[in-house]
DNA sequence: TGCTGGATTCACT
DNA sequence: GTGAATCCAGCAC
């Protein structure tokens, strides 16, 4: 099992890591209890000319996570009930991000559907952004946690995604960012079934 | 100090 | 398919 390494994250494509983080897998070890899932759907945000991102030509408290070095956690509230996760990339000041969508919960499965409150492992776990953070147990409380050093951190396992396994579609939720909201920078593992449902639709 | 709206989810029909 | 829940950041005053 290899942690990704800085570098990883300080390049200074955000697309490319987006595609690259596709079959990774995210660990969390949270109250001595250690969850693990592969990223099956990630969202690109540029914060210097995106403005879809929250960094967009606006440093504040709330973001100014996105602005430190690539490798932290930028988590936030959304629709004051759920918590989005993202993962900030680039080097400092630059205010990339990636945002995970969804996973495929891969160990302590018990753990996520407790969280969850489901008997039964399947696309309503994990497919939608608030969702996973409260599967993989990351609150606020992890705002600005880095991932090269924590218990929370992203790993190898050797999977790669093949490119024409990757569909791209253009974002959601996103409509005020005008032009911006139509970037191809979503990404999922085709074929998988914790990818978001409103795939087919949305392409 | 107060108002507004959002990178959503879930229960209910 | 629809609507309610729910709270904080950002901005106006």
């Amino acid at each position: 099992m290899n942690k990704l390494k800085r570098e990883f994250y300080t390049r200074n494509d955000v697309v490319e890591i987006s595609r690259d983080l596709l079959g990774k897998v995210l660990v969390t070890k949270v109250n001595g209890i250690i969850t693990k899932a592969k990223i099956v759907e990630t969202e690109a945000y540029c914060g210097r000319n995106d403005r879809a991102a929250h960094s967009f030509q606006k440093r504040t408290p709330r973001t100014e996570v996105m602005y430190d070095t690539g490798g932290k956690v930028y988590t936030y509230l959304c629709y004051g009930i759920h918590t989005l996760f993202n993962i900030v990339t680039n080097e400092k000041d630059l205010a990339d991000a990636v945002l995970v969508r969804a996973v495929e919960p891969i160990e302590g499965i018990d753990a996520v559907l407790k969280r969850r409150n489901q008997s039964t492992l399947k696309r309503m776990v994990s497919d939608g952004p608030g969702k996973v953070s409260k599967a993989m147990d990351i609150s606020l409380d992890h705002y600005g946690l880095d991932l090269v050093d924590n218990d929370i951190f992203i790993e190898d396992h050797g999977v790669d995604i093949n490119e024409k396994e990757i569909i791209e579609s253009h974002r959601v939720g996103v409509d005020y960012a005008g032009e911006d909201a139509l970037r191809n920078w979503r990404f999922r593992v085709k074929g998988n079934p914790f990818i978001g449902k409103d795939y087919v639709a949305k392409i």
